[in-house]
DNA sequence: CGTAGCTTTGATTGTTTTCAACACATGTGG
DNA sequence: CCACATGTGTTGAAAACAATCAAAGCTACG
C-alpha cells in the first residue's frame, strides 16, 4: 500500500539538509512523500540490472549496492548505500537503469514513485536543487572509487572504504565513525574493491595483525583512526557535507 | 572581457538537447549566457586541485581531463571533456572543488560564471533539470570507469575508453566513431586507465598488431569496431543519450 | 545436526609495475 | 641551420602484487 512514512522519510531529509538548506514547507514536502515499504532478504538484488523503474529506493535499514556486472557474472559495486540514501536519485530524470541495486545484508527499502519526486521538486524549486546536489555527492564518491581503484594498492583501498563508511555513518547518526555497523562479507568487499575474496581476506588479516581494523559480528572497529585514515590517504573534503550548521530534524 | 559566445555556446547547447527538451526561451538563455575565452596549453592545468572556483570550464576545443593526485603526485583521471562538455558544472551547487582539470591537449575553454548558471536555471526550471540530466550522464560514465578499473584487463579497458570516445565525438558531430581526432599521449592514457605507461605502450602494442586500433598524428582509427567493442563489452546505454529525437541546433 | 555459505590456507600462475636505458620526434635559441 | 633540451615512444629484465585453483575449517541458520 502507498501511504506516508514519515520516520524512514526523515533520514532522507536529513541527508538533504546536510547539504542543503530547505525550507519548512520543503521538508513537509519531503516527509509526506507517499511511498511503500518493503523488506529484502541479504544476496537479493532489489533493482535488476537493466530493469526500467517507475520509483527510487531509499534504504531505511541495512545495506544496499548499486552494481554493475560482466558478461561473465562478475560484479563491480559502485556504490554503497546506507539507511537514509536514496540508491538512485538519478533515475528520477533518467529512468533506463544501466545498473543494479542489491541488498548486502537483509534490508529495509522505501519505494518513492518518481511521480511523486518530480512533483515535489516542480512545486519546491529549492528541492529539485537539492536533489541535484544529493546527486552530486554521489557522483564526488564514485570519482574518488575511480582514484582509488586505479591508483591504490589493496589495503590502501580497503582502508580508504572504512573511512569513508565510517564518516558517513556517523554523519547520518548511526554510530562513531572507528566503530559502526558494516555486515559485509568479503566477497561482497571484494566485489567493492575490484579485487578477489581471497585477496581481501588476506589483506584483512594483514590489517588485523597490524591493529588497524577488526570484524566483531556485524560491526567493524577501526582501531587507529588516524593511521588508517593515512594508509589511505583519506581526506573527507570529497564527502561535501556543510561544516557546522548540520540541522538535524525531529519529525 | 565578458560577453556572449554564442558559438561556443551551441556546443553545450546541442550537449544539452541530446539529453533534454528545451523550450527556445530556454534555449536561447543558455546562448546568452556571458562567459570569458581562455586558452590553455597542454599539459597545463586549467583548475588546481582543491581550487574554490566562481565559474564552469566549458570546453570549445581541444581536450581536457578531469583528474585528482595521490601524495607522491601520481594521478588519476576520472573524466574527459570534449568540445561542448562543461567538466565541473558540479562545480556550480558544489563549488568546494576536491579535483583538478587538466588541458590535455591545448585546449580553448569557455569560463561560464556560477552566477549566470544560477540565474538561468533559477529562471528556467526545465533548465535546472537539464542540468541535473547533463550531471547525472557524467555520473553514469564514471560508474562505468569504476567497473573498467575494478574489473576489466588492460586491453579490455583501453578499447572500453576508445569506444566510449568514439561515441561521444560521433554523439557531438565531431568525427566518426571509426575514426576521430584523439591527441592523448600514453602516459595521459595511463592516468586515465590506472596502468603506467609502459603497460599501455605494450598493451596498444598488442592491439594494433591485432588490427584493432592505430593512432595516426593526432586521431585514431577503430578498424574493427565489433571485435573492439566485444573485447570491451561495450554498450553504450551508459551514455544515455535519447534515441531518435537528437535535434541539432544552428545558432 | 546437517548444510550452505563464509573464512582461511597453500601452491602456482599471471598480470602489471618498476627501473633503467635508448631511439625518436619536436621545438627552441644561438 | 645546427646544437640542444625536452618530452614521447619503445625495449628488456626483475620484482611485486593480485588472481586462480583447490581444499579444508568454521559458523550460523533452519
Amino acid at each position: 500500500m502507498t501511504h506516508s512514512n514519515q520516520k524512514p522519510l526523515s533520514l532522507f531529509l536529513g541527508r538533504l539538509l546536510r547539504r542543503s538548506e530547505l525550507a519548512q514547507a520543503e521538508r513537509q514536502a519531503v516527509l509526506g512523500l507517499k511511498s511503500q515499504v518493503a523488506q529484502v532478504r541479504a544476496h537479493r538484488d532489489i533493482v535488476l540490472l537493466g530493469d526500467q523503474v517507475n520509483s527510487c529506493c531509499l534504504v531505511v535499514d541495512g545495506l544496499a549496492a548499486r552494481f554493475d556486472q560482466l558478461a561473465d557474472g562478475r560484479r563491480q559495486l559502485t556504490a554503497l548505500h546506507i539507511p537514509g540514501d536514496i540508491c538512485d536519485l538519478q533515475s528520477v530524470v533518467a529512468p533506463v537503469a544501466s545498473w543494479g541495486i542489491e541488498a548486502l545484508t537483509t534490508t529495509t527499502v522505501l519505494h518513492v514513485p518518481h511521480a511523486e519526486l518530480k512533483r515535489v521538486a516542480s512545486e519546491h524549486p529549492g528541492l529539485a536543487l537539492a536533489f541535484w546536489r544529493d546527486t552530486i555527492a554521489d557522483a564526488s564518491i564514485l570519482a574518488k572509487w575511480v582514484v582509488n581503484l586505479g591508483r591504490k594498492s589493496a589495503q590502501s583501498r580497503i582502508a580508504h572504504l572504512l573511512c569513508e563508511m565510517g564518516v558517513r555513518m556517523e554523519q547520518a547518526g548511526l554510530g562513531r565513525r572507528a566503530a559502526f555497523a558494516f555486515d559485509i562479507t568479503q566477497n561482497q568487499l571484494a566485489d567493492a574493491m575490484g579485487l578477489t575474496a581471497v585477496h581481501v581476506n588476506r589483506t584483512l588479516q594483514a590489517m588485523r595483525g597490524d591493529a588497524l581494523v577488526r570484524f566483531a559480528g556485524r560491526t567493524v572497529e577501526l582501531h587507529d583512526w588516524d593511521r588508517l585514515a593515512r594508509i589511505a590517504e583519506f581526506d573527507p573534503a570529497f564527502l561535501q557535507v556543510m561544516r557546522g550548521e548540520r540541522e538535524l530534524v525531529d519529525a
